[in-house]
DNA sequence: ACAATTAAATGCGAAGTGGTACATAATGCC
DNA sequence: GGCATTATGTACCACTTCGCATTTAATTGT
């Protein structure tokens, strides 16, 4: 698709793949408010008037965060939830491929750009229509995981399941910035996949 | 003990309390790094300098924001968790008080001051030292109030009920924020309470 | 070679930032 | 009434913020 014809001024130079990816960093380390044009342009590499070419306004640049940490969890993390096998061995991967996603090499970890950063910012209604879009797309996700591998049971039992599968995501954000560790949370979403099964009389 | 013996100068006038609430009021709503000392000025009526007399520079007066809340969920909800009756209905009193202290009739839910805003500013040694600590609180009381309700059981299904309490808790901020209305997460509390008494294997 | 076209950086400006020196006001003590 | 003492507000500072007008660079078409 790219590079079929020969564009007529100057060739773009800019990585924007590579450049977004330093945006969400940035933004899931540090929020949205704090983070100045000039931290995301030491970070790109790239001046303030080529991000602006680029992604458009700093809250445009936070959105465009969001929209690629969603890309970046439902490429990575969602097939693990979605693939064959039982559920809470499914859940229990899903649980460590969302915190491989969290965690980094960093003194603290990043964690969850949407549920650990958003919520500070939800006052920008763009912003918080995007906080809501990602917990309904994890409540849905939930769903229809727990629900195919439960067909038989009673809504109430499937609710509660849901229930406690995205909460339990959703609090992992919050501890892994209070410092607790990744293995910690493994053990942690090892033993709410477990709750589930018993909850659903599985396994 | 106030007003023992009058003091030398001119007496105080500011009323530190409730200044101290409307610290809390703002940064609940829009994080830390968003809100600015002529915001929090305008917000209690106090100049900046009797701001920084009173609590502070910025960082100190968020950390004692956090403190504020702390006591707030303290003496507010805790004690409905710790009431004496069965502990369906001491889970689900404790989150009906939590959400009362999490919603306002404001547009969007301000939410929770630790769990909300404070993962945002985690890269802040003292922010994520109280969050880690709201975090240990939160499990410590959670798992008091379950051991004491299911004596003989078994530590692993202790374990999942924490876990369960705890975050259940923890992601009522986010979706707070998120736009979920307070009688959907009331229900959602309710649920948690009686998947947790389900698995104990309670009433 | 030269115009047209696109990409990128330099540099600037108006507004806002956290923080403080200084002046002013209000009380008790003598 | 003056003086020490404490409380509060005014005005300011150095710095940073976002955003953009302008300039410079690199390529294609003719």
């Amino acid at each position: 698709m790219p590079d079929v014809k020969r564009k007529r001024g100057r060739p773009a130079t800019i990585d924007t793949h590579a450049a977004m990816q330093s945006l969400v960093e940035l933004f899931r380390s540090k929020g949205y408010a704090a983070v100045s044009l000039d931290d995301l342009s030491d970070a790109t590499g790239l001046s303030r008037p080529s991000l602006y070419r680029a992604f458009g306004n700093k809250l445009s640049m936070y959105i465009g965060a969001m929209d690629a940490f969603g890309d970046q969890v439902a490429e990575t993390a969602v097939p693990a939830l979605l693939a064959p096998g039982n559920l809470e061995s499914a859940l229990s991967n899903f649980y460590a491929a969302m915190l491989s996603i969290y965690y980094r090499d960093s003194e603290v970890a990043p964690g969850c750009l949407v549920f650990g950063t958003a919520p500070s910012s939800a006052e920008e209604a763009e912003i918080q229509a995007r906080l809501e879009f990602g917990v309904t797309q994890l409540d849905q996700v939930m769903r229809d995981r727990i629900a195919r591998a439960a067909p038989g049971r009673d809504n109430e039992a499937i609710e509660m399941s849901v229930d406690i599968a995205a909460n339990t995501l959703i609090a992992f954000s919050a501890r892994a910035k209070s410092g607790a560790t990744k293995t910690s949370l493994e053990r942690m979403g090892a033993r709410s996949a477990r709750a589930i099964c018993a909850l659903l009389d599985l396994s």
